[in-house]
DNA sequence: GCGACAG
DNA sequence: ATCTTGTCGC
């Protein structure tokens, strides 16, 4: 791990060079994966949920507890939650067939976003849906579901804004990993069937924030035995 | 130099 | 990310 930020950026230059922008990637994938990181203070807790890509039904589920060890800082968003993810993904009983990340994928100033941090490391194809604008210019696309617009930087076309609901905010859709444009939003469309986030963004993110709390309520009886590190 | 800035 | 009540709408 890196211990500053000047050293952050130099692993996100080094580690591009692994990037696999060849598509298409999985257009029905029987397993995604999302992943999220919920804090308090210093503690952090890291989930993975995976879905079943047809019934968007929770498959599988793994928490792990763990310590903050690097701030947030814009851009460096990956060294602060990539270490804790890689535990819980390894705990999968199987491999998920796509991983969907909260945040940014290429559309990222060194175009090395959480996306293609977690794919390069695990070798999965990955995707980065973030929630609100981090880099790029952008028109409104239309407001109804489905419909995109380019999500530009420094000249080239580094993600989509996708509205996944009619009348709602669009979600930023960009490249991880050995997965294409076209790709990714296909899978966000098919999981987004009722709401703007995908349904597992919205799984890995309840996990994370009930992992959490019930991490530093061992003392309780009753509390649900996950599977924490 | 100043402001903005995924989660 | 997290701090936080009510409120408008389907």
């Amino acid at each position: 791990m890196p211990r500053t930020v000047t050293e952050a950026k130099a692993i996100q230059d080094e580690l591009r060079a692994l990037l696999d922008l060849t598509g298409p990637g999985p257009r029905s994938p029987a397993r995604i994966a999302g992943v999220d990181v919920a804090y308090d203070r210093d503690r952090l807790a890291a989930a993975v949920t995976v879905l079943d890509g047809t019934t968007l039904e929770i498959v599988e589920e793994v928490a792990v507890a763990g310590r903050v060890t690097f701030d947030y800082v814009p851009g460096l968003l990956a060294f602060r939650e990539v270490p804790a993810l890689l535990d819980a993904l390894g705990r999968l009983s199987a491999a998920p067939d796509l991983v969907v990340c909260d945040g940014y994928g290429l559309a990222h100033p060194r175009r090395f976003g959480l996306a293609c941090h977690l794919g390069v490391l695990t070798g999965l194809p990955a995707i980065g849906v973030g929630k609100t604008a981090f880099v790029g210019t952008y028109p409104e696309p239309a407001p109804e579901r489905g419909s995109w617009t380019d999500l530009t930087l420094d000249g080239d076309v580094v993600g989509r804004v996708l509205r996944t609901r009619d009348g709602v905010k669009p979600v930023f859709v960009s490249t991880g990993h050995r997965v294409d444009l076209d790709t990714a939003c296909h899978n966000v469309l098919n999981l987004t069937p009722r709401y703007r986030l995908p349904e597992t963004t919205r799984a890995a993110d309840r996990l994370s924030r009930r992992a959490l709390t019930e991490n530093c309520r061992t003392d309780l009886v009753g509390s649900a035995p996950h599977k924490m590190g």
